[in-house]
Formats: structure tokens, C-alpha cells, sequence
DNA sequence: TTTTTCATTGTCAGCGCTGACATAATTAGA
DNA sequence: TCTAATTATGTCAGCGCTGACAATGAAAAA
């Protein structure tokens, strides 16, 4: 292996190829990007000629030319692993199926500011266009400066200025009735809400959309009890101090929590459990996403699942895809999975 | 939002900052690169232009004039999230401090074939270097295609022909003596590894590190019962299915489980409580890695923590800096960390 | 047949930057 | 003082590709 300097050997040129084949390089170039007036003898010649030499189009070249540089970017929030491999799969599907090549950013929520690590990060990468996530989806100023640098992007589960831009997000507001319903019909009456950041808009949504559920079943908006978490090295750590505080503050217990998301409802559990009580006997939890550990700690979180990687392969093809920016915005599935925290 | 095309603004180029400036584009460009030959004069009156425009370099054109892409290249196999995670942040974290960008080829261990992958993705994205993590740091035939290639590569924790490249490891071996060590002196004395994919070199070097150890302190290496995982889409599920088949194969039950990381682990011990044994009285439980949920779950999950962040930090480290590849290998400390479930 | 159309292929400038090299300005040394 | 070494800046080709446009040839229409 080789330190990074000088490559070993110089790659084929699109040169090369057209050489091997007798045409000339915008002919190769012609094949490679799959234009249609290529006459089929044409391009059997230059496949193989392609394949001979092991050509690879050289994404610098190209990017300068065509002034594209076939990136997508997106901002990685620290929330939760499992959202951000999940929206790294999807992402990253959608890439390889239209050509694009993923840019990540890292995004230490709290610590940075989202618009610094655009100006300093994301920006020079000269990406193509950004698919953002909660919750730098919805921070205006990053917006802004997206629009003011006309570049393109797309976002999922914004939970305000829905209008401003394509969107991707999952039908959350249903799912929510469902587990409200659902905690209502076993008897549940003291809710609480173990919120996730202040800036996540799509999550205080889905603290609205809980308020709402419970008011039309005839039950106390106003009397939910609502934490929000501080944010610090695990979430799910976070979640727990969270809930230990509020607990230690309510006279009498709720008797119900809905969490953030499935890691934070499992910390919450982790708190219950160090109270002496019990789940779901005393208190019933429910979390957010229905991510792989749901199923695996005890007793089975009861949570509300979304098509975390879909979205972000939907996303990904609104902007790859030639047609994807007439589609306008998606709205996936949601579904309450119901375990045995509830 | 705009439709990705032609840019709604122009960004600026190296001329127009050095027309602002006043030098030529060849000065701008050493202010951009730290060139020291540069006086503070012309600098600062430089920067003050960059500031004025909003300059940004275009990577694409600086690529194809230096014959470099500033990209670093990695495979993230599905084996955990929290593992990818974590690989990624540190990663992302050298990225940003070197002026790299990273470029993620999604890899879906078992169904893919990583020089497919190779080859049909991360090649086309013309990568300065790559860093492997397990197990395609140990896929040889990915080796050889990259050695054709000339591509620089970093391996991060390998567990075959170690010499082969410059590599970033942590000191499995000996966090494993002391979670035998510690086991042992619990009193346990029938063991089982529930042993991750089989191309997972890593791995395999810790289940032999394990039985040596047992060896060591007067126990039967052999008498070790070993499982695969088959891989599916979630890990800790397989760990619950060959936790399962396992232990209803064993005649004694065995009282003491090493999995291949804290997801296995966890489905081991749901797989336990499915069979009515209980943790840590019946069969005591260990992981790997130490990841976030390690300390929710219940009990608590005994572990190895590895800084797996940092590993992927020096990896990048090591292609990225230019001192980087005269450092040699590099071992970081592991250590054991007890919790509940031993 | 001649003209028009259209599918196919070619030519060439130039995207924005950097490496190699040349030159000018400054400083150190004799 | 003058020359040599050093520092600061400039010139320019060309990295590999694509967009705009031109040219060619063959089929369709007149």
C-alpha cells in the first residue's frame, strides 16, 4: 500500500478508451453517460474498449465540466445511531441507484452551530444538494443560507415553514392518536412527555399532535407533564436523568410516558426501574421510531415505527431524480407497535 | 429551493478574488493551500478578498489540477449501528481537521460483495485513500484490487496478514484475558461464545485470545461451545436465534456467554429469559464494544470498551497527515468494564 | 431525383485550479 | 560595494471532461 501522493498508475481517460475503440472521446463520454444517439455497434465497441482498459469516469473531470459534482450532503445529528444509520442506508441506496455519491457531515448538536458547519464544511464540498434531517431541517438560518448560495435541498420531517421547501416526512400526527387511544382504552389517565430538543420541530409536533389526541378523547391537555431533555454525551443517558427528575417532581406519578424516541424511552425505563417501579404495572412507556433494541430490552418497548431509511431513499431521489422535483412532497406510513411497556 | 442545475450564483473563483486582491490567481491559491512563501501584507490583503467574495475552493477543479480528491473513502458494513456510528464520528472528526471530506459506500454484509462494491462504487468516486474496518479490512481479494489500483488504504483493527499495511488496532487481546480472568474468578466454568460473522477476522482473534486464556488459568479451551450468528436484519436478533439454538443443544446449560459485541449480547439475553434463566445468576453475559445501550438494558451489560471513534480517527489521521504514514502502526487500550450480568 | 429531416459522430473551448518554472524583489554574505 | 542566496510573486499549460455547435451520412419526404 501507498502513502497518498502520486497515483501508482495513471487511470484510463475517457482518451484511452475512444483511442481502443477508433471514435472520438465525446463519443466514449456519449456511452458512459447513456445518451441515446449512440448507434448500437458504436457502443458495443466502446463497452468493450470500457471494460479493456477499466475505465472509470473521473468524477473531478466531470464535476469541473459539467459543473456538477454528483454529491449529496447531509448534516449527521448525534440523536440517535440507529435514525442515523437508517438514514444513512436509505440515503446511501438511493445514491448508488442514480449515481450520486453521499457527503456527511458531522453535526455536534449543541455544540456547533448548524450554519458554521455549512459555511466551513458542507459548502466546499460543492454539493449538488443537501437532504437535512431533524433538526437542522429546521433552522431558518441554515435555510437561508441555503437559498441565498442556490442550493438545492430537501427535508425530512420539517416541522415548520412546511411550504418553504420539498419535503419527505412520515405521517407521525397518526400514529400519535393511535398510541394515545391506545394508553386511554388501558385506563391510562397522568400522561407525561419526555420531549427531545426544543429545536427539533417535528418532535414538538408530536407533543401537539399527543395534547390534541387526548383533548378529542375528552382527557386534560394541560395536565401532561412535559420534560425536555439536556442533551449530553448519550441520549439515552439524557433521557434518563430526564425522567428522574420529573418523577421525583409529580405527585401522584404519571402513570403513562411518552418518550422522544426509543432510546430516550429506554432510559426513561432505566429511571422507572431505579424508583422501585415497574413497567408497565405503574407506569406504561411508549418511544419513537421503532428502532432494533425496541424489541430487544425488557419488558418490549411499545413505540410508533417510520420508514427511517425510505425517507431518506425518497429524499435522495426528489433531487437525483430528472422527475423527482415535480413528484412535490411525500408522505410515508406510520404505524404504533404495541409491546409490553404499554 | 431550486432543481439541482446550472447554480443560481455563480460562486467566485480564484480570479475574482485576485483581481479584488490585486495578485495573480497563483498567489490567492498559495494564501488558500498555507503556502509559507506568502507576505503578510499580501495575506492579509488577500483574505480580506476571500471574506469580500465568499470564496470557496472548487474541490472538483482543484482534484483534477492536483490529481487528488480530498476524499477519503470508507465501507460501512450493517453489522452495528452504534459501531458504524461511532466509526463514522471519528472519522468525520479527522475529515474536518485535515481537509478531507469522506465518501460512505453502504455495504450490506452478506448480500454484497465488497469488491462489487468496490468497483462499482467507491472506485468511481476516485478516493485519495480508504479506510477498512472489520470485516472488509480483511477481504483479500479487496486488498488485491486496491494494491492493482494503487490505492492507498488504512486497515482499522485487521485480524489477518497484519503486516500487509499500515493498520489502527485496539488491544483486544489482553481486555479479553481479564474478562476470562474475571470470569473465572466468579466461579464459572462452563463457556459459550456466541462468535460474530465468519469473515470478521477480529473477531475469530478474540474468540481464540478467549480460549487461550481459559487455557492459561487451567480451563478446557476445547469444552468452549461456539455458535455463529447467520446474519439477518438485525444482529441482536441473530444473536437471540443462535443464543436459542445454542442453549437448547446444551446439556448442561453453560454459565457463562462471551458474545461478539453488545448486540448479540443483548439478544443473548433475551434469548436467555425466553428459556426462563435468569442473568447473571443462571448464565452470565458479556459484549463487546461498550456501546451506549450496554448500560441501559437490565442488567446492566458486562462489556470490552474499545475506543472505536478514536480508532477511525487515526486511521484517517494516517493517510491524511502528511506525517502521517511514517507513524506506523498504532494500538490503542481496551479495557474491561463489569457490570450487571457477570 | 432533389430537398429536408434526423440520427450519429466529431471539433474545440474552457470549467477552476495547481505544478513546474521563470522572474522580480529583498536580504545576506563577501 | 557587489554578488549570491533567499523570498515573493507571476506565467502558463493542462488535468479529463462536457456543452455548444458543426459536420456527416442515411433515410424520409417532396
Amino acid at each position: 500500500m501507498n502513502p497518498i501522493g502520486p497515483a501508482v498508475k495513471r487511470p484510463a481517460t475517457l482518451d484511452d478508451v475512444a483511442a481502443i475503440a477508433g471514435v472520438s472521446a465525446k463519443t466514449v463520454s456519449r456511452v458512459v453517460n447513456r445518451d441515446v444517439n449512440v448507434s448500437a455497434a458504436t457502443r458495443e465497441r466502446i463497452e468493450a474498449a470500457i471494460r479493456e482498459t477499466g475505465y472509470r469516469v473521473n468524477q473531478a473531470a466531470r464535476s469541473l465540466a459539467a459543473s456538477r459534482s454528483f454529491l449529496i450532503g447531509a448534516f449527521m445529528p448525534h440523536l440517535s445511531s440507529f435514525y442515523f444509520a437508517e438514514i444513512f442506508r436509505g440515503a446511501a441506496k438511493a445514491c448508488r441507484q442514480y449515481g450520486y455519491h453521499l457527503v456527511l457531515e458531522e453535526f455536534d448538536h449543541g455544540a456547533d452551530s448548524v450554519v458554521d458547519r455549512y459555511e466551513q464544511g458542507l459548502r466546499g464540498a460543492h454539493c449538488d444538494a443537501l437532504i437535512l434531517t431533524p433538526p437542522v431541517c429546521d433552522d431558518e438560518k441554515l435555510l437561508d443560507a441555503l437559498d441565498r448560495d442556490g442550493l438545492p435541498y430537501v427535508r425530512i420531517a420539517p416541522g415548520k415553514q412546511l411550504g418553504r421547501s420539498v419535503a419527505v416526512g412520515a405521517d407521525e400526527r397518526r400514529a400519535v392518536e393511535q398510541l394515545v387511544r391506545h394508553l386511554w382504552d388501558a385506563g391510562r389517565r397522568r400522561f407525561a412527555i419526555i420531549a427531545g430538543p426544543a429545536d427539533h420541530a417535528a418532535a414538538m409536533v408530536r407533543e401537539r399532535a399527543f395534547c390534541d389526541a387526548l383533548g378529542a378523547l375528552g382527557g386534560d391537555p394541560a395536565g401532561v407533564a412535559l420534560t425536555r431533555i439536556e442533551l449530553n454525551e448519550s441520549i439515552a443517558e439524557a433521557g434518563r436523568i430526564a425522567t428522574l427528575d420529573l418523577l421525583r417532581g409529580s405527585n401522584p406519578l404519571p402513570d403513562a410516558i411518552f418518550a422522544f424516541n426509543d432510546e430516550v424511552a429506554i432510559g426513561a425505563m432505566a429511571a422507572i426501574r431505579e424508583l422501585g417501579r415497574s413497567v408497565p404495572e405503574d407506569i406504561a412507556v411508549a418511544g419513537f421510531d421503532d428502532s432494533y433494541i425496541a424489541q430487544l430490552v425488557w419488558p418490549p418497548l411499545t413505540t410508533i415505527h417510520q420508514p427511517i431509511a425510505d425517507l431518506a431513499f425518497q429524499a435522495v431521489r426528489l433531487v437525483a431524480d430528472p422527475e423527482g422535483f415535480s413528484t412535490g412532497n411525500i408522505l410515508l406510513p406510520t404505524r404504533l407497535v404495541v409491546r409490553g411497556t404499554t
